[in-house]
DNA sequence: GCAAGGTC
């Protein structure tokens, strides 16, 4: 073999380069128990290579706000168009990262197999930077398919492209517009009208890019509706009754908005009212058999005949997929690729009672698809996989339904004959038409349509007929009327509001949102809520609930994918776009509390500046300075009752000056620094009695930002890095950082940690240590028990079980970070050792319970999950000396664990021995935990 | 407590 091969596809598939479906060689659990490992050999690049495929599940990272940014209360939604945004690995993928991570390591080549759209190239990326991070030499291949079928997928692996980055940034602004816009014009309105309408206190009145053009379209038709004025119409009505059996005339020129007319033509016909056949015509007529299925004509389809609604419909045709009984259900495919078999398709239904017959004449005629226009370029149309005759309610109706359309959309059209006739009246011409059913072919397993036969009378051209009835009729124009869920589904689609996967998912969301509601259980309207909002951006004269600004970035995205605009600029106009709409809707929300209270009936609170919640926000985390690490806002703060200042971007950036508990009050001042500039704010002090020289005003004004040295130095807060100030001996930032934390035994006491607040048991450091916070080592070996630190390198917090169970009372260690923070770090405060492994975290005693001569024998190992633990091993009554049987190996001797975990990975190479049972160096096969010989 | 996009 030449080469390792590491597929990543965004589905799970196996095929080898001939594109069959192959036993694998080797079947193997990744991390992930959903994404598994399959090796098999292939030919690629004229030899033959071990591929080693697995898959992911969509995303694997995704954009977020980092820090106090998460938090709605410590910061301005307006920041959250400038805040920093990190992509990260959310904790449900971790494991199929992981999976990636470790199977690059033996390969040369990375080819990514995802769909073949904007998305997927994206997710391509995201599996490529986390491989290249790993093993940055691998040599990277995109794998472009027009569907996944034998020859298409041959095609691709002996075309083997470049992936296309361009495509994948579009895909990255797309995702960082609609964080900010979302997450900005949520928590704005949201908090607003929280506060201005008490009855809305419960309600996260959240906007979106795509649910709020979605509620839009129901809004605005609701409002056609209302403000529809109904206009009557005449007709001229033609009947001839003959044999029990009326044929009804359609009049030429359908209806007159002026009766006066409509009657003096009337007048016309009724001088001479005889009918003269001027034209009768046959010709055949079809009724075309349904196009494949994607997903929103399913959803359309089982809205509107089913009552089966758009997302519950998806939700069944992904659990019929996941149970294999059909294709996959997102596709925006609808035209079958010339290599899928169709007839072993049909051929698993004509064993169904209801719908095997049919089958079997489709089979005897040879399976004809009707072709659509669409192609996603990765997955066929939707149609069954296997037959089923055991399932029942909707998931019986939804699988049902998808047979009888895949049954329909392979067999023949419905074939008629119309007749149409065309007669005179004194110069007034009318038509009628018949029609006659022939075959009705798909309309026999298609119970979801009909096709009415029409009779007429036998027409002889040239003669003549009296009509039974010649008159007028007034009738009225009628309103439009309120959207289904198949009409919004179309709109969604005709104006490119989200994807086939997601068209569902916003109609849902603008449904929980309490912004539309069902009439007759089939009709949207908006509510008072929904009404409100819409209005009041409108009044603003923002088209923020028309489909039209999402189409201005999709016109932009494509500029990005086809290299004709940078995505930086693309990113900076559009964010800078939505700050304008964002400033501007903050200054006339009156507009929106006043549509609101319009709808719904009540009356808005008026707020005094200081009570606007966005006002108080914006008061409490105004900036004192820029950061001088990263920029960002510097901010006021507090723990318990110390004082801070610290960057708004933590935890990205931890830069923060704490300050000594002689600080009783701190508040920006409206002054800014003479010496450091516009943007560098006085503060306020409140010094605590006594607490300062006798030279220093209990209440003093002054500047942290360096250029104050007298007062840093008095004020005692040490002096750290270099700030961007004038001067940089006069720096002021104290860099706390918990990783240098550790003592000389890696041990920290809880209560120390518990009186982080009080400035003595700190040491600011000094010397080389300046800067660094430490907690001094005389806090170690407490009696209150040492406790060891979690994976943040922080200590840990002990808690008791309070669950009822064998471990009631029981202790255990969690990380001491908040909820939103901290680590997965849990381990029996009883399983605690002295021992560390290479993590450099307490490592946990565990005893063999393999039968054999270990059994019963103690050991340690990593205390972290099987994903994310190291390869630690040591017998318990064996010292760190004894770790390697490779006695020859000395210098091992007084490494350290970071050293250690270097070597393993050195060892990769052959370096070191190894066990030959589980392949963990630190032991032999004789000794191994695993060996129960 | 927020979006939309993948997907299990």
């Amino acid at each position: 073999m030449e080469k390792n091969i590491f597929i990543a596809f965004e589905v799970l598939l196996l095929t080898t380069a001939s594109g069959r479906v192959v036993k694998p060689i080797g079947e193997k659990e990744g991390f992930s128990i959903y994404n598994k490992l399959y090796e098999f050999d292939a030919m690629v690049f004229g030899q033959m290579c071990r591929m080693v495929m697995t898959s992911v599940s969509g995303h694997l990272l995704n954009y977020e706000f980092v820090g106090t940014y998460k938090n709605w209360q410590s910061c301005s939604p307006e920041s959250l168009f400038s805040a920093p945004v990190i992509k990260s690995c959310s904790p449900d993928f971790e494991r199929i990262k992981k999976t990636l991570e470790s199977q690059c390591r033996s390969c040369n080549v990375l080819i990514i197999w995802t769909d073949c759209d904007r998305e997927g190239e994206n997710i391509g990326f995201e599996i490529i930077d986390t491989c290249l991070k790993i093993k940055p030499n691998l040599d990277v291949y995109r794998a472009k398919f027009s569907e996944i079928t034998s020859p298409s997928v041959k095609r691709a692996i002996q075309n083997l492209e470049r992936p296309n980055k361009l495509i994948s940034e579009a895909v990255d602004v797309r995702q960082v517009l609609d964080l900010r816009i979302g997450a900005a014009f949520t928590r704005f309105q949201t908090l607003r009208l929280q506060k201005v309408f008490p009855v809305l206190a419960e309600n996260l009145l959240s906007y979106g890019s795509c649910q709020f053009p979605t509620l839009g379209f129901v809004v605005e038709r609701y409002l056609e509706r209302e403000n529809f004025i109904a206009e009557p119409f005449w007709k001229i009505k033609v009947t001839h009754e003959m044999n029990d059996l009326v044929v009804e005339f359609r009049w030429a020129r359908d209806r007159l908005y002026d009766e006066a007319i409509c009657r003096s033509i009337l007048s016309r016909c009724q001088e001479n009212p005889i009918a003269k056949v001027e034209k009768v015509e046959g010709k055949p007529k079809s009724k075309w058999r349904p196009t494949p299925l994607d997903t929103t004509e399913m959803e359309k389809i089982a809205s509107r005949k089913l009552k089966i609604n758009a997302k519950e419909a998806l939700r069944i045709a992904e659990k019929l997929y996941t149970q294999g009984l059909i294709s996959y259900p997102r596709t925006e495919t609808n035209i079958f690729p010339d290599s899928i078999n169709l007839s072993s398709l049909v051929e698993l239904q004509t064993k169904d009672p209801s719908w095997g017959g049919f089958a079997r004449n489709v089979l005897r005629e040879g399976p004809r698809p009707r072709q659509g226009k669409k192609s996603d370029q990765s997955h066929p149309p939707i149609h069954p996989i296997l037959y089923s005759n055991s399932l029942s309610g909707n998931e019986a109706r939804i699988y049902e339904f998808i047979v009888r359309h895949f049954l329909a959309c392979v067999s023949k059209d419905a074939k008629g004959h119309e007749t149409t006739v065309k007669i005179d009246i004194n110069g007034e011409k009318f038509t009628a038409s018949g029609l006659m059913i022939l075959e009705r072919n798909y309309l026999d397993v298609y119970p979801y349509e009909n096709w009415s036969a029409k009779c007429i009378h036998e027409y002889k051209q040239g003669t003549t007929f009296t009509p039974t009835l010649l008159d007028i009729s007034e009738s009225e124009t009628t309103a439009p009327n309120l959207l289904t869920e198949a009409d919004l589904i179309s709109l969604m689609e005709k104006h490119g509001i989200g994807t086939d996967a997601t068209h569902a998912e916003h109609i849902e969301k603008i449904k929980i949102r309490s912004y539309v509601g069902l009439e007759n259980n089939t009709y949207f309207i908006p509510s008072a809520i929904g009404m409100g909002l819409v209005e009041g951006y409108d009044t603003m004269g923002f088209a923020m609930s028309k489909p039209h600004l999402r189409a201005e970035l999709e016109a932009d995205l494509k500029r990005i994918c086809e290299g004709t605009k940078q995505s930086n600029i693309v990113l900076q106009e559009q964010v800078n776009k939505y700050k304008v709409l964002f400033q501007k809707a903050k200054e006339q929300v009156n507009k929106i509390d006043a549509a609101m209270s319009k709808y719904m009936g009540e009356n808005a609170i008026h707020l005094a500046d200081n009570e606007d919640p966005l006002n108080v926000i914006m008061t409490r985390t105004a900036s004192v300075m820029p950061c001088n690490t990263c920029g960002n806002d510097m901010v006021v703060r507090k723990h318990q009752e110390t004082l801070y200042i610290s960057c708004s971007a933590y935890p990205a950036c931890k830069n923060s000056i704490w300050l000594p508990s002689k600080v009783m009050q701190l508040s920006i001042s409206e002054e800014s620094c003479e010496t450091c500039g516009p943007n560098v704010k006085k503060l306020e002090f409140k010094f605590s009695p006594g607490s300062m020289a006798p030279y220093y005003p209990q209440h003093y004004i002054g500047c942290l930002n360096g250029c104050d040295q007298d007062f840093i130095e008095m004020l005692g807060v040490k002096l750290g890095q270099t700030n961007s100030g004038s001067n940089p001996s006069l720096a002021t930032q104290v860099s706390y950082n918990y990783t240098q934390a550790s003592t000389s035994s890696g041990y920290h006491s809880l209560s120390s940690l518990q009186s982080t607040d009080t400035d003595d048991t700190w040491d600011r450091g000094g010397g080389s240590n300046r800067g660094q916070k430490r907690l001094r080592d005389d806090n170690a070996g407490r009696n209150d028990g040492d406790v060891p630190c979690c994976f943040c390198n922080i200590p840990a917090k002990k808690l008791v079980t309070r669950k009822e169970g064998p471990n009631n009372g029981r202790e255990f260690l969690v990380c001491s970070k908040n909820d939103d923070e901290k680590c997965n770090y849990y381990m029996w405060a009883d399983e605690l050792t002295d021992v560390k492994c290479y993590c450099n975290i307490s490592a946990k005693k565990l005893v063999v319970r393999k039968p054999g001569p270990n059994q019963g024998k103690e050991f340690y190992a990593c205390s972290k999950s099987q994903a994310d633990k190291c390869n630690f091993f040591q017998w318990k009554n064996e010292n760190a000396e004894s770790h390697f049987s490779n006695t020859s190996n000395k210098q091992d001797h007084t490494r350290t664990p970071q050293q250690f975990r270097g070597r393993g990975q050195n060892s990769a190479r052959g370096n070191q021995r190894k066990c030959r049972l589980c392949h963990q160096p630190g032991h032999t096969r004789r000794n191994c935990p695993q060996n129960g010989e």
